[in-house]
DNA sequence: TCACCTATGTGTATCATATCACAAAGTTGA
DNA sequence: TCAACTTTGTGATATGATACACATAGGTGA
């Protein structure tokens, strides 16, 4: 894996956009692209488009563009984004179920090995097994680094507890405050900060 | 309504945070809290905290800290965020069905009025009035400005009858790519993406 | 009431990100 | 094969965001 010598934030945040797009773009068959094409296509400035892609190496030619099989593989390769990410879920109620049913994780991301919950024998049956909370210890995955938080009691416990055995990113379905040390990533995911987003956003567009 | 003269975009986005924790706060029974402490809750520079609110206003004393209601009820005034915004649905599928038992929206920005889908018939029973999608036109709430997307099919098609019938800004749960005038506002929520997000981040940490 | 003390609000500096502008590389077509 | 043309990759620059530093306002306690 070669050292990806400090990729900007921001940058960091555009790839998973540049890669869904990319993804699309393959799956219709389209093989060669500019990065002209793909600044109308994901709305983001040519330029920008450049200079990220220009972060993981030379990868296009001048006077012809990007190949789209190449790009998708660097990504892969440059970013350690394989398909075979071992994911946890903890708390299995009606999001977490929605989420282990969810069918667009392989060969995208990876997959969610395992679930835990309070109370493992409720959950009825699913495709992935379910554990109790209390053994995230033993049954922790060999590798897995991220962790999809549906809980909702006990949370900030249950945190520390994911952290103590190598948890370094939380996908935050909580509605619960909770803290973690700086080397933590935490991403929330929540429909209702949104919706208070467009609205701020949308209200002070008119001035 | 007060202008809101130029807030910055990253200002913004961190609204949303501030709201939730101050809502958090206020539901413990906290009632002043001070830049450097809401700094810590919400892990954001007491600077930063401070600039921000700025742009709304002068809210705090000196030596005193910030009044937590006042602070929200600002929120309310100065960013047009009432708690009754008409929101719509359109897709009620699964994730759309889930959506509309969410019980987190009352009083916090609003109510799904009504959805939409190709086969209301199908949807079975919800709380919420479901109409057929041909008659977004006609059933569109008044003063409805945001939309919440989680239909598979049709895609750009239906972003476009949306914008016509006033639809400025779109939550979007889709997997499919479709492009906007660009005085719309769209947020993608999207697992698959948050996740490659932490993918990303995680690694290009150990450099 | 008065003096001290604390936390805000903001001018300014620093840092990060986006955009401009163009040289260089490589493709395409005659 | 060669010249014209296109699009990349990147220094330089402009814009935007964050952090610093401190004057000022106003609360607190004697």
């Amino acid at each position: 894996m070669s050292t990806n010598r400090n990729v900007p934030k921001a940058t960091l945040q555009r790839y998973p956009i540049y890669l869904k797009a990319l993804r699309k773009l393959q799956s219709n068959g389209i093989t060669r692209i500019m990065s002209k094409e793909l600044s109308e296509y994901v709305d983001i400035e040519s330029t920008t488009i450049r200079r990220d892609f220009s972060f993981l190496g030379t990868l296009g030619k001048q006077g012809y563009g990007y190949d789209v099989d190449k790009l998708i593989s660097i990504f892969n390769e440059e970013l350690g984004l394989g398909f075979d990410e071992k994911i946890i879920l903890v708390g299995a109620g009606n999001l977490g179920k929605a989420l282990m049913n969810y069918n667009r994780w392989n060969h995208v991301v990876g997959e969610i090995v395992c679930a835990f919950d309070l109370f493992p024998e409720k959950v009825g049956k699913v495709a992935i097994p379910v554990y109790h909370i209390d053994e995230i210890g033993e049954k922790m995955p060999e590798g897995c680094r991220i962790a999809i938080l549906c809980v909702s009691q006990n949370v900030q416990e249950t945190v520390n507890h994911l952290i103590e055995n190598g948890i370094v990113g939380i996908v935050d379905f909580t509605h619960e405050h909770f803290q973690v040390p700086k080397n933590i990533r935490v991403k929330p995911v929540d429909v209702v900060s949104t919706i208070q987003e467009l609205v701020f956003e949308t209200n002070s567009m008119n001035k």
